[in-house]
DNA sequence: GCGACCAATACGGTCGTACATATTTATCGC
DNA sequence: GCGATAAATATGTACGACCGTATTGGTCGC
């Protein structure tokens, strides 16, 4: 066939620069000058900075699933135990970014989702494939008896999903975990609580 | 002093453009066009497009300071009632833009906070002053024995700023009013309990 | 006539994309 | 084994448009 492709070493970097400067304002020229490649070579690879968006997307999306299956699917722990190391687990991810970057989805949700229709359809996409391991898990802990009665799993996933977002984006404004660590208390306290007896 | 100026109007109409496209893709010439004046306006009234940026957030957090005065501060309403109330008529206000802007600091916050240490700042001042009429609704409630122990005021009001901000966020990409209406329903049935009796 | 605002144009730089050409390598006839 | 071929990738450069900002002079109201 040909020569070993570049590809994937533009999508590593071009995803960390997407992540450092936001989808907008990272220019094609950034990213090729962060894999070390020719300009030319970002066209050979992808039809337009949107298709780009979408690999990239992906990627990280990718990536999300194995934490998933770390975390929210982990065989040896109880439901409601899964769910707290899915959120500590991305806590240590975001600390190491020093609380800045915050999370690729979110940030293209907020950013690009109205300006590419493309990318909107696949961000929809990504969420409802997101909620279905929350949803596993709540009703899991229900059957259980281990969570009050209450909201639907599908609904409550869902709503934990786009809280976390929310809390997400308000460590970013603050650069400081403190709502990441709101969150977590409220909802282990608050909504997510066993059911009287 | 002089004619009347323009600068009103720069800013109704790019406020407008900003949340139509975007803060960073919402150029100069794009705002200044939307409001029907020549480009040297922009320059004339603001000393930089940041400049511009922390005036529209001021501008839009005024008229969410009108809506809280309206609904959270509402005289005769109970306090859990005057917090529906508030979420109804971002509600409606959002339903207004086919569930397509959500939020302008919302959208900041993810796009610009990175970018620009000044409207960071700007951004955590306003949540900060956002989460007060809440907190205050908050105590009330727990204080007329309408609400339960758990979470203090504080963590509570900004638990639910942010998870709204999350649910706003997910209804941009859906497209649809479903988030924001699983939100109301998981926190007025499962977070926000009267206490058990 | 002075200060504030309006208006027009221009600057250097960057944007996303296009394209023509060169280089590498797997495959296949022989 | 071996050279020819075709496909995929790499590269360098260029385009036209747009970016945020600066500058200059005109115009109005006090």
């Amino acid at each position: 066939m040909a020569r070993p492709s570049k590809k994937e070493h533009i999508l590593r970097e071009g995803l960390e620069v997407v992540r450092r400067k936001g989808f907008t304002a990272a220019g094609v020229r950034d990213i090729t000058a962060a894999a070390g490649v020719p300009q030319g070579s970002f066209t050979n690879h992808f039809t337009s900075k949107e298709a780009f968006g979408l690999e990239i997307l992906d990627r990280y999306f990718a990536d999300v699933r194995d934490l998933i299956a770390a975390t929210l699917r982990a065989p040896d722990l109880p439901p409601l135990r899964r769910l707290a190391a899915y959120f500590d687990a991305v806590t240590a991810r975001l600390a190491e970014r020093g609380w800045h970057h915050g999370c690729l989805v979110g940030n293209m949700s907020l950013e690009s989702a109205e300006h590419s229709e493309a990318i909107r359809a696949r961000l929809a996409a990504i969420f409802a494939e997101w909620r279905e391991p929350f949803a596993e898990c709540l009703a899991q802990a229900r059957e259980r008896g281990e969570l009050a009665d209450g909201a639907a799993p599908d609904d409550l996933a869902d709503f934990l999903l786009s809280s976390w977002q929310g809390a997400i984006l308000r460590m970013k404004v603050e650069r400081d975990p403190a709502p990441l660590e709101r969150f977590t208390r409220v909802v282990f306290t608050g909504v997510l609580r066993p059911p009287p007896r």
